[in-house]
Formats: structure tokens, C-alpha cells, sequence
DNA sequence: CCAAAAGTGTTTTAGCTACACCCATGA
DNA sequence: TCATGGGTGTAGCTAAAACACTTTTGG
């Protein structure tokens, strides 16, 4: 944490996706002793890639390697800081702030989501905070500075691509149920969707490999199982 | 130019669009005794939103407020700064440069386009550059750094946004032909489009105002001219 | 046999393409 | 009256939506 390791006035934050209990859920850290809830974020030492800097933050915080990762904005405003912020978080750890400390000053964060599954996750607190775990997108506890509003936009962004890009693929397992795939799909777009449709749309683009049925133990017919091609 | 004035590892930098001859171009600035071409860009002052740095950078270079903005990558791999690119610059100026000087460190950018109207253009160049010009996108001369590939991530950005975004209002003057509008199009994708179906489709879209017929004096029906509603 | 969910066949609708035709204009 | 580019009508095709129907499963 000592000053010159890190790149001055640079930060990132990472919107980190998960799919679970027909949901989705995003990794949020809560700081010692403070109440202030954040997203996962860091910063980019002097001689390291800024990607690398924010899959190196992911492995940290997820145990993951090779996550689904993109960035979708910088965030550069002047208000968006506060410097009385970090130097509560600071001090809560018991450290001795002086004034001119590196934390302290302005920074701009470039905002990255992250989509991955959830099921393979172990969410690791770092050493400023006391817990890293999953909340649903509309049981989100306050965050500080400027975080809802990045959220907010990861949202949108996620949204927006989704008809261009293979989403699912890494919010589910290796396999699963066509019902599943479309409840991923209403998670992100907020709306429900018709089952008919929905089934014959995504058959139809060709990325899907279909299984053997999978028996539930429910009393109705047995959906087929699907993997992603490829 | 001194220290302390700006934030130091951040820039940005702008491919600012232009339409004219049917052609797509782009700002290019030319520094002083160096042969470096590179985009227009810049630094953020310590008090100063990001956002407001890039369109301080634009007002100067262009003469123009209110321009059409949009951010879309930041760059920021290590590999991207070579420290000598700028130390020639900085000396083929006739400044005589430190070692440590704040220019010379590692930087981070984060890359705007710019649709603005070529008619109302005076392109300035800044203190180190002795020219600022447009360059068709197929004629573009060897750019410094990354700048190439910044001005193909513009583009590709510039595409995907075609159909979500009023982009032909923008680029073109207030009154145009459904012609000139069809130019645009084709400019930004690289490719031909069929002429009734893109008319068709243009007024299905809703936006768009017909007035009085254009008479050019040429030997044909006189096309409508359209202006964007609202 | 029934209820529930999955899968598919059929009809309807909407949008796009291709082609044709007519219109307006100045030489 | 001709060549040229602009505007629109229409038939045909394709993809999506809407609806209905059948199938499979366990109680």
C-alpha cells in the first residue's frame, strides 16, 4: 500500500455478475468498522497492464482465472471524490493518514464488469474490508462515492450487448435447462419473456448442443439439457 | 506546460469525424520538425472534470461548443508509451527536457469520438504542432503510438452505435437531401446500400422533417430536403 | 386420469428485397 | 424528347410473433 508502487490519481472498479436463485447478484465489500459499502476495485502498479491490473483484482477477490471481463467506462468527474471517504476507511484499519497521503487525492476509475459463474466463486475480502459477498441487483445496500451510478451503467451496458454477445455461457454451468438460459436472460433484461419464442430464438442462432433430457422428479416432461458449442 | 497543473499518467485523446466529398475524415495534427503525426489530445487539469478536458481540447482545436462526444475505450497497456516519442517532441520544440519530466512517465488514455459538421470547422493547431488537418480515413498517414488502432476502435464503436444513434445529425448540415443522408451511411459502414430501401427505411424511423424541394439546377427531379426532427 | 412444464406445428404479421414504374428537371 | 436521378407502388420472400396443440412426467 506504500506510495510509488501504484500508478497516482488511476483506480478501477469491477462490476463482478453472478446468476443464482433465478437472480442476479454482484460481488460488493463492506469496510471495516465504517458501514460503507463499495464495489470491488484497485489500483495499477507502475509497470502493469491496466487489464492485467483488474484480472490480478478479480483472482484476488474471486479465485478466478480467465473471467469474462470488459470495460464499459471511465469515470473522471471531479466530484466523484471525496477525500474524507478514504481517509475514514484508512484510519478504521488503524492506519496513521498524513495529509498529503497518495489515497487521498482524486482519482478516475475505469469501470469494468465481469461475468462469471457462480456456483465456482469463493468470495475473499482484502485486507481493508471484512466481507465480500453476493447481493441481488435490487437489494443492493448503499454504496459509496459515485457506485450506483457505475452499477447502474454496467447494467445498461450488459443490456445493450446482450443480443451481440454469448452471455450466458459464462453466468451458467457447463450444462443446463433451456428454462434456465431464459431466466438468465429475464435477470438481465428486467422483463419476462415468452417461452416459445425465447426456445425457437435461441435454437435457431446455433450455438446450442443439445443433451440427454435431464429427469427433475417433477411431474412433467423432462427438459432437454443444453451446452454452448464450441 | 509545467507540473502540477495537470494530472500526471492521464490523457485523452479524440478521432473527431468529419463528413465531406462523400468521404468519412478525421482531425490529424502534425508536430513541429518531427514528421510525428498523431490524434488531437491532451491533459486534465487537477480541478477539472474529464469530460470538461476533452471538450476544452475540442473548443480549441475546432472553434466549436456543443459538439457531439462520445467516450469509448481507455487505453492502457504499458507497451502503449514509448518515453522517447515524447522527448523528440518536446525537444524539437526547443524545450530542454529533465529526465523526470512529467510528460516522459507512463500514460494512461482514454479516447473520444467527435461527430461534429465539416463546414463549420477551423482546424487549429496547438503550440507543438504546426498543422491540424483532415485526412480521409483511407488516406491517413503513419500515426504515433497506438493512435491507429484508437482511430479503428472509433469506427468499429462509430458502427455499432449506427443504428441506436441520431449520427447523420451531427455530421451533416441542418437541411440535407435523403441523398447526402444515404452518403453518410455508407461513408460509416464501407459499404453500398440500396437506394429505395434505405429511403424507406429512414422515413420509417420517424425522425426525420421533409421541406421544399431542392432545385440544383442539374437535369433530373429535384430531391426534398429533410432536416432531424426535434 | 390429472396437472404441470416442455416441445413443436401452424397461422398471422411485419419488415425487407427486388423490380417496376412514374415524376420532375434541364439540355 | 431524352437522359438522369428521385420517389413510390407492388409482389414475393423471410423471420418473428402469437396461438394452439401434443408430449412427457409423477402423483
Amino acid at each position: 500500500m506504500e506510495e510509488k508502487r501504484y500508478l497516482p490519481h488511476i483506480a478501477y472498479d469491477s462490476v463482478i455478475f453472478g446468476f443464482s436463485g433465478n437472480q442476479l447478484k454482484i460481488l460488493i465489500m463492506k469496510y471495516h468498522n465504517t458501514g460503507l459499502f463499495a464495489l470491488p476495485g484497485g489500483f495499477v502498479k507502475m509497470d502493469e497492464d491496466l487489464n492485467a491490473a483488474v484480472r490480478r483484482g478479480l483472482k484476488e477477490r474471486t479465485g478466478l482465472d480467465n473471467i469474462y471481463l470488459e470495460q464499459f467506462y471511465t469515470f473522471g468527474d471531479v466530484a466523484r471524490y471525496q477525500s474524507g471517504v478514504m481517509k475514514t476507511i484508512l484510519e478504521a484499519n488503524g492506519y496513521s493518514v498524513p495529509e498529503n497521503h497518495w489515497m487521498l487525492d482524486r482519482f478516475i476509475s475505469i469501470a469494468y464488469y465481469a461475468l462469471i459463474n457462480y456456483d465456482k466463486v469463493v468470495p475473499t475480502p482484502d485486507a481493508l474490508s471484512d466481507s465480500c459477498d453476493w447481493y441481488a441487483l435490487d437489494k443492493l445496500p448503499p454504496l459509496m462515492q459515485d457506485h450506483r451510478l457505475i452499477v447502474e451503467k454496467a447494467l445498461q451496458t450488459l443490456r445493450d450487448n446482450l443480443e451481440r454477445k454469448l452471455v450466458g455461457v459464462n453466468l451458467l454451468p457447463p450444462l443446463f435447462t433451456m428454462n434456465e438460459l431464459q431466466k438468465v436472460y429475464e435477470a438481465i433484461l428486467g422483463e419476462k419473456l415468452r417461452r416459445t419464442t425465447f426456445q425457437r430464438k435461441m435454437l435457431s442462432l446455433n450455438f446450442l448442443q443439445r443433451h440427454d433430457k435431464q429427469y427433475s422428479g417433477k411431474a412433467h416432461k423432462a427438459p432437454y439439457l443444453y451446452s454452448f458449442k464450441q
